[in-house]
DNA sequence: GAAATTTCTGTTACGCGTAACATATTACCT
DNA sequence: AGGTAATATGTTACGCGTAACAGAAATTTC
């Protein structure tokens, strides 16, 4: 076969059934218009052909595409799986297709990102960060979509941000940490974005009410479980009198962990260790890992069913929602006294 | 402000230097054939309007959508984010958008992905998954759009394969826990999809050849590290003699390998444990976890290759790409003898 | 049985960026 | 200057599903 037979089109459909289109897309949207004589012929030419929907034409037709954007920074990541899957629970019963970017960290990916999405005429748009190019804020209001700002509780938010409090988090863990008797405690840190900052001035403010010298560790890299046990040994070279980690996430606090199992120091007797985001490991674990337990599903589906009720129109009803976290103390830092 | 004004075509910066939207056009795409005169004023006006590209009119047009589609089963699980990176590292420099999306382990979610993903007429599709229902293979062929299916190198692929041996793997990994002495083994497997069957069998050859009996124990569950560690228990229960566990993925296994240790089970001298994958942890966990590594980056890579040779008209080279594994004995295995 | 109503199908126009072709303008050459 | 070539811009048509309106056919009503 030489000619490349193109996928078939309405109008083919209709031929076939000796019909106008009109007719076979009525039989697709609303089957009760259409004389039941005709659904039998209709369908089977439908059949027959392999008719594929193909939503672009009423995309165009300034419709809507029933598509929703959706940015996050890194999808190895496990944290943004899990707030994707609370998204789409509630965006997939709904009719609408996820279009998944991610940008690795970077302002200007992110702004390129949100161009292709527009570039598809998405309806929605939800973001993973609260912190855009001025270019991102244009394009946004020029679009006229609505958005969403996720994994951050912060105001102002462009339109509406659902999120918990990273700051208030990071300072009730090192709180938590400090009266288990871990004062000299590190704070490791992986791929600085804005939430990382925010949990860091947590931890710095929480030591400095107690008169503590905080003392962070940073890198470039993306944060693993390698990469917990590097940093671990870098803090004890320069910090060797070091009683506690507090990690920005729970690989790294794992890293961690394991990194002192082979040196041989006693977790928690010598060093407490906290991560952050309560993933199933951390509950899983020997010993159980302190953690902040983070809303992440909750977090996806506020965002998805705030989404939809703008998409119908309705107004912003909150333009900052602050949902709760919880800490589980594990048994990686010392028992209360 | 009532009046919802929405976003600015190319005509509308067209009217505002004075010239035709055929103009503004071709200096996006082909700034050369513009005259430098007017480069300056349709910069200025694209600028002032914020005119956001649009590439539906375009993808509406039989043109293409610079669009691919991806399928996997799950985001959750850490094996495709992996693949997920190495297909993007080459598709998005060459200006190819992925659009992602997830079924669930579930052919008939499969099958509306695919329906929905050709809707929005993505020009390629990446499939996780070897088998299929009749209707894909339908729509697939009618919609003429090329498609790799990743993750098994078994044939007959439907137009071409990537990926590795899932059967040869697990049938190398049973042969080496067995040469380090663990012969009563038991298979841990979640979610029966036609790569764990692949697997299983590999086990079960391997055990048979060496006279062993075979068990599994399998969940409908999604695995994790919880539920490694639950069918930790229930294999003690009904098999009390067993001396290896042999999971379908590390988290299984790493969850397994915690329940031995709360249950203060030593490993590997009580029993030896297995993974799949060789995700980071595995290797810097204590200790280190003996696992099937598998090219997860790699397979990502070389279907996004193939796959854009393929839309730039090339035929396909290699119907199926076996791409090889590597097995890691880690220290959660008996020490070779 | 004719008018009124309901049910069903058809017609027309639209959205917007781009390929293909046509025209206009400028540059270049002898 | 006359003519050819090169460059720059404009015109037209197209893709395909659907809303809105129009018209045709069937059904109901008295």
């Amino acid at each position: 076969m030489t000619a490349k037979k193109k996928r078939p089109t309405l109008q083919d459909v209709a031929d076939r059934v000796g019909i106008t289109k009109m007719t076979v897309s009525r039989y697709l949207k609303k089957p009760e218009q259409v004389s039941i004589a005709l659904h039998e012929k209709i369908q089977s030419a439908l059949d027959e052909l392999g008719y594929i929907p193909n939503k672009v034409p009423d995309m165009l037709s300034s419709a809507k595409s029933h598509a929703i954007g959706v940015l996050v920074p890194s999808l190895t990541n496990q944290v943004f799986s899990e707030v994707i899957r609370g998204f789409e629970s509630v965006t997939e019963p709904a009719g609408y297709q996820t279009m998944l970017a991610h940008y690795g960290y970077s302002q200007s990916a992110e702004e390129a990102r949100i161009a292709t999405l527009l570039g598809y005429n998405v309806d929605g748009l939800i973001l993973s960060e609260s912190a855009h190019t001025e270019r991102v804020r244009r394009m946004i209001k020029t679009a006229g979509v609505p958005v969403i700002e996720m994994m951050d509780s912060v105001s102002p938010a462009i339109e509406q941000a659902i999120g918990f409090d990273n700051s208030a988090a990071s300072f009730a863990m090192t709180e938590l940490m400090i009266s288990r008797g871990h004062h000299n405690i590190v704070y490791f840190a992986a791929r600085m974005d804005a939430r990382t900052r925010l949990k860091i001035q947590g931890y710095e403010q929480a030591m400095r009410k107690h008169n503590l010298e905080p003392f962070s560790l940073q890198t470039e890299e993306a944060s693993s479980f390698t990469r917990g046990a590097l940093l671990l040994r870098q803090a004890l070279q320069q910090r060797p009198s070091l009683d506690g980690i507090f990690c920005t996430n729970d690989d790294l606090a794992i890293g961690a962990f394991y990194e002192c199992q082979r040196q041989g120091i006693p977790v928690p007797e010598q060093i407490g260790i906290a991560g952050f985001h309560g993933h199933d490991i951390s509950g899983a674990m020997v010993p159980r890992l302190a953690t902040v337990v983070t809303p992440r599903e909750e977090m996806g589906r506020l965002a998805a069913e705030n989404l939809l009720s703008r998409l119908q129109g309705k107004p912003v009803t909150e333009r900052v929602i602050d949902l709760p976290f919880r800490l589980e103390a594990g048994e990686s830092l010392r028992p209360e006294s």
